[in-house]
DNA sequence: CTTCCATTTCAAATCAGGTTGAAATATATC
DNA sequence: GATATATTTCAACCTGATTTGAAATGGAAG
C-alpha cells in the first residue's frame, strides 16, 4: 500500500458518519446493507449517505452491487486490514509497544 | 478510546506532512527530534511544522519538552496502538481477515 | 407508458482545515 | 540591555470537504 492510498483510506475513515457506516457494515457482514438502510442507521439523508458511501467505495473500503432497485454495500475487510498494516509496519516499523495493542485485541484463540 | 478520540487521531494521521513527521519520529525513537529538524526532514516551513506538531500533540500522538531553545518531539507509540486497536476491535469486531494482516505484519518472533 | 420507489447527481451554500508571512515569545550569548 | 536563534502565534487568505434540497436516473409494477 502506498502512502497516497493510506492517506486516502485514513481521511475516509476520519469522519463520524462514515465510521458509523463502517461499523454497521461490519456488524452486517457478510450480508451487507442497502443504501437506504444504512442512511437510516446513521441518521443521514439519502443524498448524504450516497455521498459518503461513494467516498468509501472510492477508497476501496466497501463494495456495492445492485439488486433490482436496491444497492447493497458490503465491507471490504482486507482494505481495513491494509490500513492497519500500513500503520503498524510502514509507520511504526512493527514497534513492540504498538504490536502489543494488537495482540491484546486478539482474544480469539 | 472513544469514537471522538479515534476520529481526532484518524484525522490527525490523514495528512501527508503529519504522517511523514510521524515516520521520522518513529525512526528517531526513543530519542525524538527537534521542531527544526522535523521541519527540514519533511520540507516544511517552521510555522507549518509547528502548526502540524501542535495538532499531533493535541491528539496525543506525540509529546514534547523544551531543552534550552530547542523543543524535542517524541513519538507516543501507545497512542498509535490505541488507534489501531480501535479499528481492529471496535470497528472490525476482531474479524479474522483483518487480524490476519496484523499477524503477517509481525515477523518478530 | 405512467407511476412509484431507491438511489445518485448536481449546483449552491457553508464550513473546516491548511498555508503564508509577519510578528511575538522564549532562551541563550555577547 | 542588545542581538541572535528556535519556535510559536496570529490574521488573512485559499482550498477542499460537507451539507442541502432539488432534479435526474435506474428499475419494477400497474
Amino acid at each position: 500500500m502506498t502512502e497516497a492510498e493510506a492517506l486516502a483510506s485514513l481521511s475516509t475513515l476520519a469522519h463520524a458518519t462514515r465510521l458509523r457506516m463502517l461499523k454497521a457494515l461490519v456488524a452486517a457482514a457478510p450480508g451487507g446493507l442497502t443504501a437506504g438502510t444504512l442512511a437510516k442507521s446513521v441518521d443521514a439523508t439519502p443524498s448524504r449517505a450516497s455521498f459518503h458511501l461513494s467516498k468509501m467505495a472510492e477508497a476501496g473500503l466497501v463494495t456495492h452491487d445492485r439488486a433490482a432497485r436496491e444497492v447493497t454495500y458490503r465491507i471490504e475487510f482486507q482494505a481495513i486490514g491494509a490500513v492497519i498494516r500500513y500503520l503498524l509496519e510502514d509507520c511504526c516499523a512493527n514497534h513492540p509497544t504498538v504490536q502489543a495493542c494488537c495482540v491484546a485485541a486478539a482474544p480469539k484463540s
